[in-house]
DNA sequence: TCAACCCATAACCCAAAGGTGATGTATTGG
DNA sequence: CCAATACATCACCTTTGGGTTATGGGTTGA
């Protein structure tokens, strides 16, 4: 089991990357320059921030002539989806088998 | 609208919380020397990890006595589980719209 | 009571991460 | 063809974060 999750926790854990990420999937593809104008940082700041998610696969950045168009590709929150998901099942199967023995030791 | 994920990505960004959070979601509630067992580091550094998590709401630490229960709160989880369906949501959304679009062209 | 135990806190170190400005490299409009 | 544009990369700085050892404060068994 690989540690998929890992690269998307922590890629997510910045804001600034959380902030372009949701800009990318509330408004769509955008170039750099576009979502550096309301980033708050520097130029280079972004395209380094998306270079990390695109490791992550959040990001797809696809050069165009000399702008570069960014999408997000939501797909790839599916892991951390079912991490989240298999935690709280642990949690609840816990839960089921302590219901189990105390039904039993009623009987 | 409060940025309640920046806590849950942040503490869960590191794999030795990660670990943490994931033993107690899977054997339950154990003691902080119980954890520090197989954590991999020393107790401090469990002790403030699990500081962490307790301050992000994802585990209850309970002094009783000398020793000090942990156990999971996956419950906690429920903004993030929010935050990847909302970016999801967002991004088929915008597809529906393309596609009403496409259609209307079509005609 | 007192020694052993469990844990939190303090003080500190070091690597990693996020930021910047400067510069390089294609690309394109005029 | 040349100047301007868009972006990546470089070199560097500063802060943050995770790690450690040392220590202190409560709790408990003997």
């Amino acid at each position: 089991m690989v540690r998929a999750p890992d690269d998307l926790f922590r890629s997510l854990g910045d804001p600034t990357r959380r902030a372009l990420f949701e800009a990318l999937c509330r408004e769509g593809e955008q170039t750099v320059g576009a979502l550096t104008a309301r980033a708050g940082v520097s130029q280079p700041a972004v395209s380094k921030h998306l270079a990390i998610l695109s490791g992550a696969g959040l990001v797809e950045l696809r050069p165009e002539g000399r702008v570069t168009r960014c999408r997000a590709r939501p797909e790839a929150l599916a892991p951390l989806r079912d991490w989240t998901r298999e935690m709280t099942d642990f949690w609840e199967g816990r839960l089921d088998a302590l219901d189990d023995l105390m039904t039993r030791m009623d009987q």
